[in-house]
DNA sequence: CGCTTAATATGATAAGCATCATATAACGAT
DNA sequence: ATCGTTATATGATGCTTATCATATTAAGCG
């Protein structure tokens, strides 16, 4: 063993960030390979030795932002009470920030027209990430409204997706703002 | 003139219908020229005698989609009260039938994701289809709910969209049964 | 019945891209 | 320092696709 025990696993990873961000840019199938091996610092070359074809980039990279954005809810919400965890929840998801930047926001926003096109190991990767998400939606939830969790987290994308279609911002901000209202009402959160 | 003054006419609406489904069922940019001409019944060289560029057709081929979306919804509620009217939008719009078939559905919930990264021409021509689509539905809302129109269009959208990620059929059916409850309160429509 | 012209088809070109074959470079053990 | 090995780079290859140039076909007129 030449190189360090953790240089490729380093690497892949770095690729693997590149590629999440990348993906939710630009989409599964508009982005390229060289182009993510380029953010990466790298060239399209060495892309085969750590994934096998493209597609099997790509439903990692779905898997990887997924857990991405977990992992920020769960530090954002952290020891907070299911109804406080749910607020702060709307908050950082229905936002003009994430609306912004779809690059560093929720695949679900993201990529939800263009992934029931995509492989079976993509769009599975997409559904273990859309399934847990809602889990964790539920989690928070009083067991009475557990059941709403996947309509509420589809009125939550769907806020951010159509807001993505106005251009104009204070429009697009009134269309969150009704969304967050009606959200916290769905949760049974005082306003 | 040696053709018939309605030919040319007659095939650019073939070439457009043909693109407004094809550009719905595999997005704008994994759709070929070449393809939605042989759905036309034509090969791709007379394509540049209908349009000046493949953009252009896609941008006329979501404002048909809109309309044709539109023209049905206004058919099938037809002399109806608002209230009836939107419950029957919501029977329409926030079905498993809707979910099962984007290209023939709404170009929100078909291309919303992808439409951010597209050409300001094209963008522009599926903002005004948003744009139309909460108009709609704020038409038929009592005033004092119209400023919700673009939050429900959302929720629709956002709902039908979501549960095509969904693999098993009856979850998906409950996300969107949830989301039919949902907006019929948001509406003030009794259930 | 042939001729003219608009509409469509055929075929070429060039660019973009995934994938792969081969070359080079970085690293650590000796 | 050198060598062997592993990681990365360079440079094809083949395919797809938008676009365009040129050829062919269809339809009505004289």
């Amino acid at each position: 063993m030449r190189y360090s025990e953790t240089h490729k696993e380093e690497t892949r990873r770095k690729v693997l960030k590149a590629a999440a961000t990348a993906v939710r840019a630009k989409g599964p199938d508009s982005v390229g390979v060289a182009e993510i091996m380029a953010h990466a610092g790298l060239t399209h070359g060495g892309f085969y030795a750590h994934f096998p074809n493209k597609e099997a980039l790509v439903a990692a990279a779905i898997t990887e932002a997924f857990d991405q954005s977990g992992r920020r809810f769960a530090r954002l919400t952290e020891g907070m009470s299911g109804p406080e965890a749910l607020s702060a929840f709307v908050d950082i998801y229905v936002t003009r920030e994430h609306r912004d930047h779809p690059e560093r926001g929720c695949p679900i926003a993201a990529l939800s027209s263009e992934l029931p096109r995509q492989s079976a190991a993509v769009r599975s990767a997409y559904e273990r990430g859309v399934l847990n998400l809602i889990g964790r939606v539920a989690r928070w939830l009083p067991d009475e409204r557990k059941a709403d969790a996947a309509s509420l987290v589809a009125e939550m994308a769907g806020s951010v997706v159509v807001s993505r279609a106005i251009s104009d911002p204070e429009a697009a901000e009134r269309l969150l703002a009704d969304a967050r209202r009606n959200l916290r009402l769905r949760m049974g959160i005082p306003q």
